[in-house]
DNA sequence: AGAATGCTTCGATGAAGGACGAACTATGCG
DNA sequence: CGCATAGTTCGTCCTTCATCGAAGCATTCT
């Protein structure tokens, strides 16, 4: 027998269709209740709230009760991680599925996967970051380069890490099997485009929805 | 329901114990075979052929023949990556295991992991390279410092990443609950270690024990 | 207070899959 | 060729666990 960690156990997890596609729903990185996990998983009610259960013993979710709501979340960017780890694996290995992307036209464009933007929009900022050498990538690894600072501070974004994750990192975007940006400025990315509301979130969604203008304007600063 | 790759299938595939202790084990970087392998599930044989089979499936394992012997191994960096990833969160959330390391003393002072040095060694050595600011760590980001080219140079290591993996990268070592140095500078690294027989494999363990003379030699190159 | 909503617990059912022994195939050795 | 070793396949047993309906709590609204 082996020692170390229980790696069976949080696998297992994970290895539940219904509990893999709760913890895929949030990757979308708002918090959701049980009953709307319940309807992304396509379980009843009783068997939802019998798999958060679990999920939160196994350490996995956090829980945050309001009133007569309980919003279940990801615990940290770590089990984000690692969802995002055994993604790309599935994505590599697996079966192609049958549709290649979501159907969702607007899912496909730009969506949120935990808390930065993924999509076709995500995947051209993160090919133009490159072309323009602000980032540079090693294939699966994505470094700041020199003028990262100066770039990202013009835009009020400093990208020093202060919290225990990478500033930045490459997600395997599964709609178009290519990359995205992921991290802290992945995040922080984010959270400018919705403070300046060159998009908004769809309602019960990860579909991101850009205005005319604010498509402009993203483009203006990430594409141009 | 949900669309993209399949995560649950991927995740029970690493869910089951037996799975679990085969796939940890290949972390060692050696193809092994079937029988050795049952022997680190502790099963029968029937049994580890019957999981292999599963794993191969899946695409998590590569498979050469040679003769009667059946080597199997990790499918890549990507899936031990994923098995990193997951041993990472069972780490830290898990229910604490009674032993804290390794029983073995040489597997707590040095070990391989997958492709790399792990252990008290390998977690001395990141500290003092991120010290000399030869390395930057942001908590669980590792970058490449200035000096880092010149330093590994001297070394005859090449920090250009030209495989599809980063050149550095925090992996867990859950006998000490630090980090070490992963990614291709870490596999350089162990390569070196093992080609200047500064230390040696051993046999049919993922320890690894130094000479005396390798000792010195080691931290007097990465320690010093 | 009473009703409605959100969620969890309980109990029964059923299907999936992990376990091993025995038999079978394949390679190597003398 | 015959025996030993390495490995897979087959059949069967048995445990585990996902599922749902019904009932039980808790919170909020009127």
């Amino acid at each position: 027998m082996r020692e170390g960690p229980d790696i069976a156990r949080i696998a297992s997890l994970v290895g539940d269709p219904a509990r893999a596609n709760m913890l895929t729903a949030l990757m979308g990185g708002t918090a959701l209740t049980a009953s709307e996990l319940a309807l992304e998983a396509g379980v009843s009610l009783p068997t939802a709230s019998s798999h958060l259960s679990k999920l939160m013993e196994g350490g996995l979710l956090t829980l945050a009760s309001q009133g007569r709501h309980r919003y279940y979340g990801l615990a940290g960017p770590q089990v984000a991680g690692m969802i995002e780890a055994i993604t790309g694996v599935a994505a590599s290995v697996g079966p192609q599925r049958v549709r290649p992307g979501p159907r969702d036209a607007a899912m496909r464009v730009a969506r949120v996967c935990y808390d930065h933007l993924a999509g076709e929009q995500a995947v051209a900022m993160l090919d133009r970051l490159v072309d323009k050498k602000v980032l540079i990538r090693d294939d699966n690894e994505i470094r700041l380069g020199q003028s990262a600072a100066s770039h990202f501070a013009a835009l009020g974004i400093d990208v020093q890490s202060k919290a225990r994750r990478p500033v930045c990192r490459a997600c395997l975007d599964w709609s178009v099997r290519r990359s995205h940006l992921a991290g802290t400025l992945g995040a922080a990315i984010l959270d400018k485009i919705l403070l300046e509301k060159w998009a908004r979130r769809e309602k019960d969604s990860r579909a991101v929805i850009f205005s005319p203008l604010g498509k402009q304007a993203f483009e203006r600063t990430f594409l141009a």
